[in-house]
DNA sequence: TCAAAAGTGTTTAGTTTACACCCATGC
DNA sequence: GCATGGGTGTAAACTAAACACTTTTGA
Protein backbone atom coordinates (compact mmCIF):
# COMPACT_ATOMS: atom_id res chain seq x y z
CA UNK A 1 0.00 0.00 0.00
CA UNK A 2 1.65 3.10 -0.98
CA UNK A 3 0.41 7.09 0.25
CA UNK A 4 -0.17 10.24 -1.37
CA UNK A 5 0.50 13.68 -0.70
CA UNK A 6 0.16 17.10 -2.36
CA UNK A 7 3.38 18.16 -1.18
CA UNK A 8 6.47 16.54 0.12
CA UNK A 9 6.57 15.25 3.64
CA UNK A 10 9.25 14.35 6.42
CA UNK A 11 10.03 11.14 8.24
CA UNK A 12 10.24 11.34 12.02
CA UNK A 13 12.11 9.72 14.20
CA UNK A 14 12.55 9.44 18.30
CA UNK A 15 15.92 8.49 19.28
CA UNK A 16 16.62 8.06 23.02
CA UNK A 17 19.91 9.26 24.92
CA UNK A 18 19.98 6.51 27.57
CA UNK A 19 22.33 7.48 30.80
CA UNK A 20 23.36 4.63 33.26
CA UNK A 21 25.55 4.50 35.97
CA UNK A 22 27.64 1.59 36.55
CA UNK A 23 29.33 0.04 39.67
CA UNK A 24 32.58 2.12 39.65
CA UNK A 25 29.71 5.05 39.22
CA UNK A 26 30.74 6.15 35.34
CA UNK A 27 28.21 7.42 33.50
CA UNK A 28 27.50 4.74 30.50
CA UNK A 29 25.30 5.36 27.40
CA UNK A 30 22.75 2.68 25.78
CA UNK A 31 23.60 2.14 22.33
CA UNK A 32 22.79 -0.28 19.39
CA UNK A 33 24.34 -1.71 16.47
CA UNK A 34 22.73 -0.76 13.61
CA UNK A 35 21.80 -3.96 11.22
CA UNK A 36 20.95 -2.31 8.02
CA UNK A 37 22.25 0.63 5.68
CA UNK A 38 22.64 3.51 5.92
CA UNK A 39 25.45 3.19 8.58
CA UNK A 40 25.45 -0.82 8.76
CA UNK A 41 26.99 -2.27 11.70
CA UNK A 42 27.70 1.11 13.26
CA UNK A 43 26.32 2.29 16.68
CA UNK A 44 23.56 4.32 17.25
CA UNK A 45 21.31 5.53 19.96
CA UNK A 46 17.94 3.46 20.10
CA UNK A 47 14.96 4.37 18.43
CA UNK A 48 12.78 4.50 15.19
CA UNK A 49 10.06 6.03 12.60
CA UNK A 50 6.93 7.52 14.56
CA UNK A 51 3.77 5.92 14.24
CA UNK A 52 0.86 7.57 12.51
CA UNK A 53 -1.29 7.99 15.25
CA UNK A 54 1.05 7.12 17.84
CA UNK A 55 2.08 10.30 20.48
CA UNK A 56 5.69 10.72 20.25
CA UNK A 57 6.15 10.16 23.78
CA UNK A 58 5.07 7.33 23.65
CA UNK A 59 6.87 6.60 20.42
CA UNK A 60 10.04 7.07 22.40
CA UNK A 61 9.43 4.74 24.97
CA UNK A 62 8.10 1.88 22.35
CA UNK A 63 11.64 2.19 20.17
CA UNK A 64 13.43 1.78 23.23
CA UNK A 65 11.54 -1.22 24.63
CA UNK A 66 11.69 -2.94 21.32
CA UNK A 67 15.23 -2.60 21.07
CA UNK A 68 16.68 -3.03 24.43
CA UNK A 69 13.77 -4.31 26.71
CA UNK A 70 13.79 -0.92 28.68
CA UNK A 71 10.88 0.51 29.93
CA UNK A 72 9.10 2.11 33.43
CA UNK A 73 12.28 4.99 33.58
CA UNK A 74 12.62 8.23 33.46
CA UNK A 75 12.71 10.29 29.75
CA UNK A 76 12.09 13.38 28.53
CA UNK A 77 12.09 15.28 25.03
CA UNK A 78 15.58 16.76 24.71
CA UNK A 79 15.35 18.52 21.16
CA UNK A 80 14.19 18.01 17.80
CA UNK A 81 16.94 18.03 15.05
CA UNK A 82 16.11 18.55 11.46
CA UNK A 83 18.81 19.79 9.25
CA UNK A 84 17.78 18.73 5.78
CA UNK A 85 20.85 16.34 5.40
CA UNK A 86 21.34 14.64 8.60
CA UNK A 87 20.18 11.22 6.99
CA UNK A 88 20.90 10.08 3.59
CA UNK A 89 17.89 8.53 3.11
CA UNK A 90 16.16 11.79 2.54
CA UNK A 91 14.45 14.83 4.80
CA UNK A 92 14.62 12.52 8.62
CA UNK A 93 13.32 14.82 11.50
CA UNK A 94 14.42 13.24 14.99
CA UNK A 95 12.83 14.24 18.20
CA UNK A 96 15.42 13.20 20.69
CA UNK A 97 14.80 12.17 24.26
CA UNK A 98 16.88 11.48 27.39
CA UNK A 99 15.96 8.96 29.42
CA UNK A 100 17.94 7.81 32.96
CA UNK A 101 17.86 4.64 34.25
CA UNK A 102 19.43 2.59 37.09
CA UNK A 103 21.58 0.18 35.20
CA UNK A 104 21.46 -2.40 37.87
CA UNK A 105 17.89 -3.13 37.85
CA UNK A 106 16.99 -2.39 34.29
CA UNK A 107 19.89 -4.93 32.37
CA UNK A 108 19.59 -5.35 28.71
CA UNK A 109 17.87 -7.75 26.58
CA UNK A 110 18.62 -9.35 23.64
CA UNK A 111 16.78 -7.05 21.06
CA UNK A 112 14.13 -8.45 19.08
CA UNK A 113 15.36 -8.12 16.05
CA UNK A 114 18.90 -9.10 16.98
CA UNK A 115 20.28 -6.22 17.14
CA UNK A 116 22.69 -5.72 19.95
CA UNK A 117 22.29 -3.25 22.27
CA UNK A 118 25.42 -2.36 24.44
CA UNK A 119 26.59 0.07 27.38
CA UNK A 120 28.92 2.16 26.79
CA UNK A 121 31.17 4.19 28.95
CA UNK A 122 31.17 8.05 28.10
CA UNK A 123 34.82 8.08 27.71
CA UNK A 124 35.06 5.35 25.47
CA UNK A 125 32.05 6.03 22.80
CA UNK A 126 32.42 4.44 19.19
CA UNK A 127 31.83 6.95 16.59
CA UNK A 128 28.28 7.25 16.52
CA UNK A 129 25.84 7.49 13.42
CA UNK A 130 23.73 10.01 12.12
CA UNK A 131 24.11 13.68 13.75
CA UNK A 132 23.84 11.23 16.97
CA UNK A 133 27.33 12.25 18.56
CA UNK A 134 25.87 16.01 18.54
CA UNK A 135 22.11 14.93 19.93
CA UNK A 136 24.46 12.63 22.82
CA UNK A 137 26.50 16.19 23.29
CA UNK A 138 23.53 18.12 23.96
CA UNK A 139 21.76 15.10 26.53
CA UNK A 140 24.48 15.64 28.56
CA UNK A 141 24.58 19.33 28.78
CA UNK A 142 20.93 19.15 29.46
CA UNK A 143 21.62 16.62 32.01
CA UNK A 144 24.60 18.49 33.82
CA UNK A 145 22.69 21.33 33.97
CA UNK A 146 19.63 19.92 35.03
CA UNK A 147 21.23 18.11 37.61
CA UNK A 148 21.54 20.79 39.51
CA UNK A 149 17.90 21.97 40.07
CA UNK A 150 16.00 19.20 39.54
CA UNK A 151 16.45 15.97 41.54
CA UNK A 152 16.76 13.36 38.60
CA UNK A 153 19.92 12.50 39.70
CA UNK A 154 18.19 9.40 41.99
CA UNK A 155 16.60 8.38 38.70
CA UNK A 156 19.74 6.32 38.18
CA UNK A 157 20.69 5.13 41.69
CA UNK A 158 18.84 2.01 43.23
CA UNK A 159 15.50 3.11 45.39
CA UNK A 160 17.83 2.94 48.33
CA UNK A 161 21.69 4.39 48.23
CA UNK A 162 23.92 5.68 50.57
CA UNK A 163 24.98 9.37 50.78
CA UNK A 164 28.48 8.54 49.17
CA UNK A 165 26.53 6.67 46.31
CA UNK A 166 24.77 9.95 45.62
CA UNK A 167 27.57 12.32 46.12
CA UNK A 168 29.83 10.01 43.00
CA UNK A 169 27.24 10.25 41.41
CA UNK A 170 27.57 14.10 41.08
CA UNK A 171 30.95 13.80 40.99
CA UNK A 172 30.97 12.29 37.97
CA UNK A 173 28.05 13.94 35.86
CA UNK A 174 29.48 17.11 37.00
CA UNK A 175 33.13 15.73 36.56
CA UNK A 176 34.59 17.99 39.70
CA UNK A 177 35.28 16.52 43.53
CA UNK A 178 32.69 17.80 45.58
CA UNK A 179 33.22 18.15 49.82
CA UNK A 180 32.14 14.96 51.48
CA UNK A 181 31.08 17.32 54.58
CA UNK A 182 29.26 19.98 52.66
CA UNK A 183 27.91 17.82 50.03
CA UNK A 184 25.98 15.73 53.13
CA UNK A 185 24.86 18.97 55.03
CA UNK A 186 23.23 20.54 51.96
CA UNK A 187 21.58 17.45 50.91
CA UNK A 188 20.06 16.75 54.29
CA UNK A 189 19.35 19.78 54.89
CA UNK A 190 16.70 19.75 51.95
CA UNK A 191 14.43 17.63 53.79
CA UNK A 192 13.85 15.06 51.23
CA UNK A 193 15.59 12.02 52.03
CA UNK A 194 14.70 9.55 54.06
CA UNK A 195 16.72 7.81 56.34
CA UNK A 196 16.87 3.94 56.41
CA UNK A 197 18.39 0.97 57.93
CA UNK A 198 22.19 0.63 57.20
CA UNK A 199 24.38 -1.18 54.74
CA UNK A 200 25.17 -4.93 55.63
CA UNK A 201 28.15 -6.93 55.08
CA UNK A 202 30.89 -3.88 54.36
CA UNK A 203 34.35 -4.14 54.91
CA UNK A 204 34.32 -1.12 57.06
CA UNK A 205 31.96 0.89 59.22
CA UNK A 206 28.53 0.56 57.42
CA UNK A 207 26.85 3.69 56.01
CA UNK A 208 23.13 4.26 56.47
CA UNK A 209 20.64 4.05 53.31
CA UNK A 210 18.65 6.45 51.97
CA UNK A 211 15.17 7.13 49.99
CA UNK A 212 14.02 10.06 48.29
CA UNK A 213 11.32 11.40 49.22
CA UNK A 214 9.26 12.29 45.77
CA UNK A 215 6.13 12.78 46.93
CA UNK A 216 7.69 15.49 49.58
CA UNK A 217 9.45 17.47 46.90
CA UNK A 218 6.27 17.63 44.33
CA UNK A 219 4.18 19.10 47.04
CA UNK A 220 7.20 21.92 48.10
CA UNK A 221 8.20 22.29 44.63
CA UNK A 222 4.16 23.28 43.86
CA UNK A 223 4.07 25.56 46.55
CA UNK A 224 7.61 27.16 46.28
CA UNK A 225 8.21 26.71 42.50
CA UNK A 226 11.64 26.22 41.36
CA UNK A 227 14.72 25.67 42.96
CA UNK A 228 13.78 23.56 46.17
CA UNK A 229 16.44 21.65 44.98
CA UNK A 230 19.93 23.07 44.27
CA UNK A 231 22.42 21.48 44.35
CA UNK A 232 25.62 23.68 43.98
CA UNK A 233 28.96 24.58 45.15
CA UNK A 234 31.43 27.21 43.83
CA UNK A 235 34.66 26.61 45.15
CA UNK A 236 35.88 30.01 46.51
CA UNK A 237 38.04 32.35 43.97
CA UNK A 238 42.03 31.91 44.86
CA UNK A 239 43.54 35.35 44.48
CA UNK A 240 45.62 35.56 41.31
CA UNK B 1 2.29 17.49 -8.40
CA UNK B 2 1.62 14.46 -6.13
CA UNK B 3 4.46 12.85 -3.84
CA UNK B 4 4.07 8.87 -3.02
CA UNK B 5 5.32 6.67 -0.05
CA UNK B 6 5.67 3.59 0.95
CA UNK B 7 4.53 4.43 5.19
CA UNK B 8 2.02 7.46 5.60
CA UNK B 9 4.08 10.32 6.87
CA UNK B 10 2.74 13.22 8.87
CA UNK B 11 3.61 16.90 8.08
CA UNK B 12 5.22 18.36 10.28
CA UNK B 13 5.11 22.76 11.35
CA UNK B 14 7.08 25.56 13.28
CA UNK B 15 5.16 27.60 15.45
CA UNK B 16 6.49 30.56 17.55
CA UNK B 17 5.89 32.53 20.59
CA UNK B 18 6.76 35.47 20.16
CA UNK B 19 7.42 37.62 23.45
CA UNK B 20 7.55 41.38 23.90
CA UNK B 21 7.42 44.03 26.33
CA UNK B 22 4.88 47.12 26.11
CA UNK B 23 5.38 50.45 27.22
CA UNK B 24 3.98 49.83 30.91
CA UNK B 25 6.11 46.87 31.09
CA UNK B 26 3.23 44.87 30.39
CA UNK B 27 3.91 41.01 29.08
CA UNK B 28 2.51 40.71 25.32
CA UNK B 29 2.93 37.83 22.67
CA UNK B 30 2.27 38.12 18.92
CA UNK B 31 -0.60 36.09 18.03
CA UNK B 32 -2.14 35.78 13.92
CA UNK B 33 -5.93 35.41 13.01
CA UNK B 34 -6.34 32.12 11.01
CA UNK B 35 -8.25 33.23 7.05
CA UNK B 36 -8.83 29.45 6.08
CA UNK B 37 -9.93 26.43 7.84
CA UNK B 38 -9.36 24.66 10.63
CA UNK B 39 -10.11 27.45 12.90
CA UNK B 40 -10.96 30.82 10.57
CA UNK B 41 -11.45 33.84 12.50
CA UNK B 42 -9.47 32.60 15.40
CA UNK B 43 -6.03 33.46 16.92
CA UNK B 44 -2.94 31.17 16.36
CA UNK B 45 0.35 31.49 16.79
CA UNK B 46 2.56 32.60 13.74
CA UNK B 47 3.88 29.39 12.29
CA UNK B 48 3.10 27.23 9.37
CA UNK B 49 4.76 24.27 7.52
CA UNK B 50 8.19 23.20 7.07
CA UNK B 51 9.86 22.84 3.40
CA UNK B 52 11.62 20.08 2.81
CA UNK B 53 15.42 20.89 2.41
CA UNK B 54 15.32 23.61 4.63
CA UNK B 55 16.59 23.57 8.54
CA UNK B 56 14.00 23.99 11.44
CA UNK B 57 15.12 27.06 12.40
CA UNK B 58 15.21 28.60 9.26
CA UNK B 59 11.27 27.79 9.02
CA UNK B 60 10.51 29.16 12.54
CA UNK B 61 12.35 32.59 11.17
CA UNK B 62 10.98 32.69 7.64
CA UNK B 63 7.69 31.96 8.65
CA UNK B 64 7.51 34.60 11.52
CA UNK B 65 8.67 37.20 8.27
CA UNK B 66 6.43 36.33 6.18
CA UNK B 67 3.45 36.34 8.57
CA UNK B 68 4.57 39.63 10.97
CA UNK B 69 7.57 41.26 9.23
CA UNK B 70 9.36 40.25 12.19
CA UNK B 71 12.98 39.40 11.56
CA UNK B 72 16.69 39.13 13.13
CA UNK B 73 15.62 38.10 16.68
CA UNK B 74 16.32 35.92 19.70
CA UNK B 75 14.61 32.67 18.64
CA UNK B 76 15.39 29.44 20.39
CA UNK B 77 13.70 26.25 20.15
CA UNK B 78 10.86 25.27 22.65
CA UNK B 79 9.17 21.42 22.86
CA UNK B 80 7.90 19.62 19.59
CA UNK B 81 4.00 18.84 20.53
CA UNK B 82 2.86 16.05 18.48
CA UNK B 83 -0.69 14.62 20.22
CA UNK B 84 -1.78 12.36 17.21
CA UNK B 85 -5.12 14.41 17.10
CA UNK B 86 -3.96 17.86 17.75
CA UNK B 87 -4.58 19.28 14.09
CA UNK B 88 -8.07 18.45 12.67
CA UNK B 89 -6.08 17.97 8.64
CA UNK B 90 -4.32 14.59 10.40
CA UNK B 91 -1.09 13.93 11.92
CA UNK B 92 0.71 17.46 12.28
CA UNK B 93 3.84 17.84 14.20
CA UNK B 94 4.37 21.10 14.87
CA UNK B 95 8.08 22.48 16.33
CA UNK B 96 7.77 25.49 18.88
CA UNK B 97 9.90 28.35 19.27
CA UNK B 98 10.02 31.25 21.40
CA UNK B 99 11.34 34.56 20.06
CA UNK B 100 12.41 37.44 22.57
CA UNK B 101 11.71 41.17 20.33
CA UNK B 102 11.98 44.63 21.38
CA UNK B 103 8.41 45.64 21.13
CA UNK B 104 9.26 49.03 20.02
CA UNK B 105 11.92 48.45 17.43
CA UNK B 106 10.25 46.26 15.73
CA UNK B 107 6.81 47.25 14.27
CA UNK B 108 4.72 44.34 12.90
CA UNK B 109 3.78 44.56 9.08
CA UNK B 110 0.52 43.91 7.63
CA UNK B 111 1.40 40.10 6.37
CA UNK B 112 1.67 39.78 3.14
CA UNK B 113 -1.31 37.47 2.99
CA UNK B 114 -4.00 40.08 4.63
CA UNK B 115 -3.76 37.70 8.00
CA UNK B 116 -3.65 40.51 10.52
CA UNK B 117 -1.11 40.34 13.35
CA UNK B 118 -1.55 41.06 16.78
CA UNK B 119 -0.24 42.26 20.61
CA UNK B 120 -1.72 40.53 22.83
CA UNK B 121 -1.71 41.24 26.86
CA UNK B 122 -0.86 38.34 28.89
CA UNK B 123 -3.67 38.83 30.75
CA UNK B 124 -5.99 39.27 27.85
CA UNK B 125 -5.40 36.45 25.67
CA UNK B 126 -8.26 34.83 23.51
CA UNK B 127 -9.10 31.36 23.34
CA UNK B 128 -6.38 29.57 20.62
CA UNK B 129 -6.56 27.06 17.76
CA UNK B 130 -5.89 24.12 17.99
CA UNK B 131 -3.18 23.35 21.34
CA UNK B 132 -1.50 26.86 21.42
CA UNK B 133 -2.49 27.21 24.50
CA UNK B 134 -0.41 25.13 25.59
CA UNK B 135 2.12 25.78 23.58
CA UNK B 136 2.13 29.40 24.76
CA UNK B 137 1.89 28.39 28.77
CA UNK B 138 4.98 25.79 28.40
CA UNK B 139 7.01 29.08 26.78
CA UNK B 140 5.76 30.97 29.35
CA UNK B 141 7.36 28.44 31.66
CA UNK B 142 10.34 28.40 30.48
CA UNK B 143 10.80 31.91 29.66
CA UNK B 144 10.22 32.63 33.91
CA UNK B 145 12.85 29.38 34.58
CA UNK B 146 15.94 30.83 31.91
CA UNK B 147 15.11 34.45 32.90
CA UNK B 148 16.60 33.48 36.20
CA UNK B 149 20.16 32.04 35.08
CA UNK B 150 20.65 33.40 31.50
CA UNK B 151 20.45 36.76 30.68
CA UNK B 152 17.85 36.99 27.92
CA UNK B 153 15.83 39.36 29.33
CA UNK B 154 18.02 42.26 28.01
CA UNK B 155 16.35 40.98 24.09
CA UNK B 156 13.19 42.33 25.33
CA UNK B 157 14.44 45.90 26.10
CA UNK B 158 15.94 48.61 23.17
CA UNK B 159 19.62 48.87 23.41
CA UNK B 160 19.63 51.48 26.11
CA UNK B 161 17.97 50.72 29.11
CA UNK B 162 18.00 52.03 32.77
CA UNK B 163 17.83 49.84 35.71
CA UNK B 164 14.25 50.88 36.83
CA UNK B 165 13.37 49.05 33.01
CA UNK B 166 14.88 46.27 34.03
CA UNK B 167 13.65 45.99 37.09
CA UNK B 168 10.05 46.19 35.72
CA UNK B 169 10.87 43.38 33.15
CA UNK B 170 11.56 41.23 36.11
CA UNK B 171 9.05 42.17 38.14
CA UNK B 172 7.01 41.30 34.86
CA UNK B 173 7.88 37.91 34.03
CA UNK B 174 8.56 36.62 37.90
CA UNK B 175 5.15 37.99 38.61
CA UNK B 176 6.92 39.12 42.13
CA UNK B 177 7.82 43.15 43.47
CA UNK B 178 11.68 43.37 44.00
CA UNK B 179 13.58 45.29 46.32
CA UNK B 180 15.08 47.73 44.32
CA UNK B 181 18.32 48.36 46.53
CA UNK B 182 19.01 44.93 46.35
CA UNK B 183 18.29 44.42 42.54
CA UNK B 184 20.39 47.36 41.86
CA UNK B 185 23.20 45.69 43.90
CA UNK B 186 22.64 42.88 42.39
CA UNK B 187 22.95 43.47 38.39
CA UNK B 188 25.60 45.66 38.84
CA UNK B 189 28.08 43.47 40.55
CA UNK B 190 27.73 40.84 37.84
CA UNK B 191 29.51 43.75 36.00
CA UNK B 192 28.09 43.13 32.65
CA UNK B 193 26.05 46.51 32.64
CA UNK B 194 28.00 49.06 30.96
CA UNK B 195 27.07 52.85 32.18
CA UNK B 196 26.11 55.23 29.31
CA UNK B 197 24.44 58.57 28.97
CA UNK B 198 21.70 59.88 31.31
CA UNK B 199 17.98 59.88 30.60
CA UNK B 200 16.76 63.46 28.74
CA UNK B 201 14.02 65.40 28.89
CA UNK B 202 12.14 63.18 32.38
CA UNK B 203 10.47 65.10 34.56
CA UNK B 204 12.07 63.41 37.80
CA UNK B 205 15.76 62.88 37.99
CA UNK B 206 16.97 61.43 34.61
CA UNK B 207 18.64 58.10 35.25
CA UNK B 208 21.39 56.49 33.78
CA UNK B 209 21.17 53.88 31.06
CA UNK B 210 22.68 50.99 30.81
CA UNK B 211 24.05 48.29 27.62
CA UNK B 212 24.59 44.65 28.52
CA UNK B 213 27.81 43.76 27.38
CA UNK B 214 26.99 40.47 25.59
CA UNK B 215 30.48 39.62 24.52
CA UNK B 216 32.02 39.88 28.27
CA UNK B 217 29.23 37.72 29.46
CA UNK B 218 30.14 35.31 26.45
CA UNK B 219 33.79 35.28 27.36
CA UNK B 220 33.38 34.28 31.40
CA UNK B 221 30.53 31.59 30.73
CA UNK B 222 32.77 29.87 28.74
CA UNK B 223 35.38 30.28 31.57
CA UNK B 224 32.92 29.55 34.04
CA UNK B 225 30.07 27.68 33.00
CA UNK B 226 26.72 28.16 34.04
CA UNK B 227 25.07 31.32 36.47
CA UNK B 228 27.68 34.18 35.83
CA UNK B 229 24.31 35.18 35.73
CA UNK B 230 21.91 34.79 38.44
CA UNK B 231 19.13 36.47 39.33
CA UNK B 232 17.15 35.39 42.22
CA UNK B 233 15.22 37.31 45.29
CA UNK B 234 13.90 34.67 47.79
CA UNK B 235 11.83 36.25 50.38
CA UNK B 236 13.44 35.25 53.89
CA UNK B 237 10.50 32.92 54.92
CA UNK B 238 8.25 34.59 57.91
CA UNK B 239 7.80 31.86 61.10
CA UNK B 240 4.28 30.49 61.32
C1' DT C 1 8.43 74.20 46.17
C1' DC C 2 6.53 70.04 45.02
C1' DA C 3 6.04 65.56 42.83
C1' DA C 4 8.34 61.79 40.99
C1' DA C 5 11.69 58.71 40.43
C1' DA C 6 16.97 57.96 40.98
C1' DG C 7 20.52 56.72 43.73
C1' DT C 8 23.12 54.99 47.84
C1' DG C 9 25.01 52.90 53.03
C1' DT C 10 24.58 49.76 56.52
C1' DT C 11 23.01 46.21 59.83
C1' DT C 12 21.78 41.64 60.51
C1' DA C 13 20.78 37.01 59.57
C1' DG C 14 21.83 33.25 57.18
C1' DT C 15 24.62 30.41 54.17
C1' DT C 16 28.80 28.44 52.30
C1' DT C 17 33.37 27.06 52.56
C1' DA C 18 37.12 24.85 54.50
C1' DC C 19 39.18 22.01 57.71
C1' DA C 20 40.26 17.51 61.03
C1' DC C 21 39.01 14.34 64.10
C1' DC C 22 36.54 10.15 65.85
C1' DC C 23 33.62 5.82 64.70
C1' DA C 24 32.08 1.16 63.24
C1' DT C 25 32.82 -2.75 60.72
C1' DG C 26 35.11 -7.02 58.38
C1' DC C 27 39.17 -9.24 57.78
C1' DG D 1 44.61 -4.22 65.39
C1' DC D 2 44.33 -2.30 61.08
C1' DA D 3 42.42 -0.75 56.82
C1' DT D 4 38.48 1.27 54.95
C1' DG D 5 35.12 4.25 54.42
C1' DG D 6 31.23 6.58 57.59
C1' DG D 7 29.88 10.34 60.27
C1' DT D 8 30.03 15.00 62.55
C1' DG D 9 31.26 20.18 64.85
C1' DT D 10 32.67 24.60 63.99
C1' DA D 11 35.21 29.10 62.83
C1' DA D 12 35.65 32.42 59.26
C1' DA D 13 34.27 34.40 55.02
C1' DC D 14 30.81 35.68 52.40
C1' DT D 15 26.21 36.81 50.65
C1' DA D 16 21.47 38.18 50.80
C1' DA D 17 17.68 40.59 52.82
C1' DA D 18 15.65 44.38 54.89
C1' DC D 19 15.37 49.01 55.75
C1' DA D 20 15.23 54.80 55.00
C1' DC D 21 17.22 58.77 53.70
C1' DT D 22 19.18 62.10 50.18
C1' DT D 23 19.45 63.78 45.28
C1' DT D 24 18.07 65.59 40.87
C1' DT D 25 15.06 66.98 37.61
C1' DG D 26 10.71 69.23 35.21
C1' DA D 27 6.62 71.39 35.99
Amino acid sequence: MAYTYEYPRPSVTVDCVVFGLDDSADLRILLIERADDPFAGHWALPGGFVDMGEDLDLAAKRELEEETGIKDIFIEQLYTFGAPNRDPRGRVISVAYYALVNLSEHPIKAASDARQAKWFKISELPPLAFDHNKVLEMALERLRAKVLYKPIGFELLPEKFTLTDLQNLYETILGQQLNRRNFRSKILKMGLLEQQERQQNVPHRPAYLYKFNKEKYQRLSERLGEFIFEIRFQPRETED
